[in-house]
DNA sequence: GAGATTTATCGAATCGATTCGATCAATCGT
DNA sequence: ACGATTGATCGAATCGATTCGATAAATCTC
């Protein structure tokens, strides 16, 4: 036990009110000398820092702080997924990672949130200052009712507009229809889609209308509508999520029958691309030559050389700091507006005629 | 504006006082209605309830329970890197994710701490009530002597051992030995290392007895110290992180010029690793005849087939697990040992013998 | 030099809940 | 039927800081 622990190991932490008395000040002073704001003489200022390391004092507690400014200087992330699968897709760590950077200033940090859909969990009593959404499915709308109630600013990132919800949105149905207009300007009629999970469960189907009007997933559900205004009738089977080998099982049970096979498949992001890629070589496919595949997000897939995946690049940080800047203003009493991103085609090398 | 609404729109936000007054209770009565613990009868309950649901009230405030209860439920994890940084190597995510897994029972949730190296920033006035160091140098000595001093449980997971703080330990050292051994045993001489950044400015530099005396990366400067157990003069790079890019211009310092060029690389890390594979391939090497390749973590890296890694498999899940644990006990008043968790080779096709 | 203004400090109210001990009524055992 | 026990409810103290308005001292203005 080290000497200036002693001082202080009986009792269980110091407060402010302690250092003042040592140092022979009120408490309100004390406040001002480790706030700043306010007039201090310096001398003062220096007794209670003298004071405070006496006590080995470690500064004003965060949570009564917070609970006296209203402000606890974090901003709560909602994450639907777990964790490891969120953290997966490269498109989420962007767009965490432009909220982070936008948001620093603020102070506290960021607090990982999920749904666990019991509704006892993290979110009801988490103080936070806002939340943003991240690629939530509409049935987070119970959650969302409580932040609503308690007041808590709401920024969405890409979610089904909701009122006194600020959301982050991306062109993705334009975007969708821009792919499938590409493909059909090549020629292409067969076309199969590869969609992001569309309901709760997550699961493996094919789409289906019923599936399509009934599904939570309101990205997926704005980029196959996207591609049905090019090919009102492709068929398409739903993934477990944005995997390489989700894609891989997607574009195996869609290629492996010659009868049935497309001539290009839209897949509803990068990597799942890259995993219908490798479901057709192999089957043997070549691609562009025997199979046309689009993606979406515009990452860069590690070890798919000599390919260069064709899709549309979206500014998955630029999303983030958006939100970050929307929370910061509403923080100020602002009601910002709801931003719309849009994404650039990028012709790769994985796209071509259809075969004869 | 809704007709719910309207009742409570003047007044910023409801308290328990007020649903307490609607209900003709004491506010004690209401709080005991809410928490649950506590004798309430169901009639009370009902009021209670019902006052609460007309005055829009969303439940107890989360500061003011935080302060009273000295607990807000929420877990400080410190990661040194920017976000997007972290989040690109497989390994943090696994920890964090078996740290989610375990501690999700407590509540709130994980608040993402990042160290801006000024000291003003998050890290002080978090209101936290454990925090997990993941991958932290030794930089971080003032962080940790704040939340030391200010009585919050602290667990390393990887990091120089330190007083009061429990730690989750790797045996780098052993395992790397071990694939130096491997090597070593399959009659290689020439060997080269290829370190995870070893200083806080992860600058990339040759490996030197000063910078290796020097630097603050603990993981790193533990994987060589194994490796230097059986090949003490091997040289090496040092990287700017974990990345398969990072591998590569590594790699392809290495291995550029044939005089010098080593018969086996021993990468810090699988991306690493797999860099380094794309530099060989680069170079025209074929692995493992011209040269021998082992990683470190056992992650799977997509699209490297037909190789397969030569690697320490670590159970990063299980630690970030044991971190939770550990983080529990410690806030029932335990004190939790530290543990130490092994890694299992894993024998690719990426080594063989040298080259004659 | 008297009144006006600034500067430093202090007291007290406040943020919104939790919780201990006390009170009062109702049920229990014999 | 009466003292003992249980059960529900309430009052008041408490968590630890922030901040407003007041006060006292010091400086300035003409």
């Amino acid at each position: 036990m080290s000497d200036e622990a002693t001082t202080a190991s009986q009792s269980p932490r110091p407060n402010l009110a302690a250092v003042a008395a040592l140092a022979g000040v009120s408490v309100s002073t004390a406040s001002l000398a480790f706030s700043g704001s306010g007039p201090v003489s310096a001398p003062t200022r220096a007794k209670v820092l003298a004071a405070a390391e006496q006590l080995n004092y470690a500064g004003p507690d965060p949570r009564a702080r917070s609970l006296r400014r209203g402000r606890s200087g974090i901003i709560g992330v909602v994450i639907e997924d777990r964790l490891r699968d969120a953290f997966r897709d490269p498109m989420n760590i962007a767009m965490l990672d432009g909220l982070a950077d936008e948001t620093g200033s603020l102070g506290a940090g960021l607090l990982l949130l999920t749904e666990n859909g019991d509704g006892s969990g993290s979110i009801e009593s988490a103080p936070v200052d806002a939340v943003v959404l991240i690629g939530c499915s509409t049935r987070l709308f119970a959650s969302v009712a409580v932040f609503r109630q308690r007041g808590i600013p709401l920024v969405a990132i890409e979610a089904e507009p909701m009122d006194d919800v600020v959301s982050i949105d991306l062109d993705n149905r334009a975007a969708s229809h821009a792919l499938a207009a590409h493909l059909a300007d090549l020629g292409h009629t067969l076309v199969a889609i590869v969609a992001l999970p569309l309901d709760p469960e997550r699961s493996r189907a094919a789409l289906t209308p019923r599936l399509e009007a009934s599904g939570t997933g309101f990205t997926a559900i704005e980029r196959i509508r996207g591609v049905r205004e090019v090919f009102p009738d492709a068929p398409g089977l739903s993934t477990a999520g944005s995997f390489i080998e989700e894609g891989t099982i997607a574009g195996r049970a869609l290629l492996k029958d010659e009868a049935t096979r497309p001539t290009a498949v839209i897949a509803q992001s990068d990597l799942l691309a890259v995993g219908v890629l490798r479901a057709a070589e192999e089957l043997g496919l070549r691609v562009p030559e025997d199979l046309s595949i689009v993606g979406f997000d515009g990452i860069r897939v590690d070890g798919i050389a000599p390919h260069d995946l064709t899709t549309m690049v979206q500014p998955a940080v630029d999303k983030g700091r958006a939100a970050g800047r929307a929370v910061i203003a509403m923080l100020d009493g602002a009601k910002p507006r709801s931003a719309a991103f849009e994404s650039i085609f990028h012709p790769g090398n994985t796209t071509g005629p259809p075969p004869r």
